[in-house]
DNA sequence: CACCAAGCGGAGATGCGATCTCCGCTTAAG
DNA sequence: CTTAAGCGGAGATCGCATCTCCGCTTGGTG
């Protein structure tokens, strides 16, 4: 966690001044307050609703973040950094196929854990420049996890970079719809979805979650 | 509240019912574009729209449909039969395996041709009723394609048959974002999906669609 | 043709909910 | 103790969708 964002950010403070201790505490409370609530409720939380549920006046909140994205944008480089760094561990990992595989279930955990992340990198209704410069930072690593398990001769030939985010994109929405009921419906698509990326397969993968009885199909899709 | 839509099951069929007939002309109008306002830019789109799109006065679509559910109603009846039918299409299909496929695309293009289909059938947010009531019309037919393939030995045995809508709402999200710019792009992905379904499989099935190139990938995901 | 109720248009009343400001009060810091 | 930085949160403002109301128009009938 940085402390002051940036120091060519403000228009209002030519020389960055520090905060007043009480000052900077109700800061981190809003960010605090702000994650928690993005992730939950996604990104269209008004910043009364964050004030309100970091115990402090909507002035406050105003007052240290002029609007929303500068907020998102303190909430969400810690996020985007352990993407990064999930797709390096994925890198290191010592089979290829192995390594896509968990760079698939770490990823789509992040995603399944924060509906916020899921609306400002896979969703183009919040913020297309915050968006295109996360994916900048992460397609290096997430390219080469994807070449190498080709080169293994694991992954099939026809798979590109960009397919990764798209695939992230359809778990992210089953996430979305069965959140309440079934967290973790995604993993059963997420294993059909990697035994039509491997290259040979003459069984199929055992499914990582059962199907939706009816109560929590019923559920998830009304 | 006697108007024809209530006790009627066939939208063709009008029950004798004295309107005067400019009066029926502007409500045909208004269906018509609801229908294509819904299939264009979703089923939020407001109703003083689509009175304007329709050539007529607010106050006349008001005077026709007391709320938007009815004339979503309206608008949607005919599009549920569609799907009904590509169902029992897919299972008089010769082969069970290419009748799932034939259902899964013909599917997947009245979805993809109609964003308002997709919110009134897979989209929780508007109205559960009426989505869970065309799901039950529409499930016998489809269980029973999935079944046919599944007894053929084509289809995986894990699969069941509420695992058809989840597919079609993970390849919905795919339209959603890329359908200014690669409108088929849900087809590469049902490829995919679709060699992860067979049972048995050697070699991957040649993907349906290229993937995204660089500008069509920014113009997708931001 | 004459008549009139059915129908029309669309301005505007109503309601809702988010954003952001303002100013009197509180408190950290020197 | 002094004082300016900071606080709270009521409420002004804005935007936007829903739905009504009423003076005018028109189809249908005798």
């Amino acid at each position: 966690m940085s402390r002051r964002t940036s120091s060519a950010a403000h228009p209002e403070s030519p020389p960055v001044r520090p905060l007043r201790a009480d000052a900077e505490r109700n800061r981190q409370r809003v960010i605090a307050a702000a994650q928690e609530l993005f992730a939950r409720r996604g990104l269209d939380v008004t910043l009364d609703d964050i004030a309100r549920h970091a115990g402090v006046g909507v002035g406050t909140a105003y007052r240290r973040f002029a609007n929303r994205e500068e907020l998102i944008d303190a909430v969400f480089e810690g996020a985007l950094q352990h993407l990064i760094a999930l797709a390096e561990q994925a890198l290191a990992h010592e089979d290829p196929w192995e390594g896509l595989v968990q760079l698939f279930l770490a990823t789509g955990q992040d995603f399944a854990d924060d509906r916020g992340l899921r609306q400002a990198l896979l969703e183009s209704t919040h913020g297309k420049d915050r968006a295109a410069a996360a994916r900048e930072r992460l397609t290096p690593a997430v390219s080469a996890v994807i070449t190498r398990a080709q080169q293994a001769g694991q992954l099939r030939d026809d798979i590109e970079p960009s397919d990764f985010p798209l695939i992230q994109l359809m778990l992210g929405a089953v996430t979305q719809h069965s959140r309440n009921v079934a967290p973790e419906l995604w993993k059963r698509y997420l294993t059909l979805i990697l035994d039509g990326l491997r290259r040979d397969r003459d069984h199929p993968t055992p499914l990582a979650h059962p199907a939706l009885d009816q109560d929590e199909f019923d559920q998830t899709m009304t």
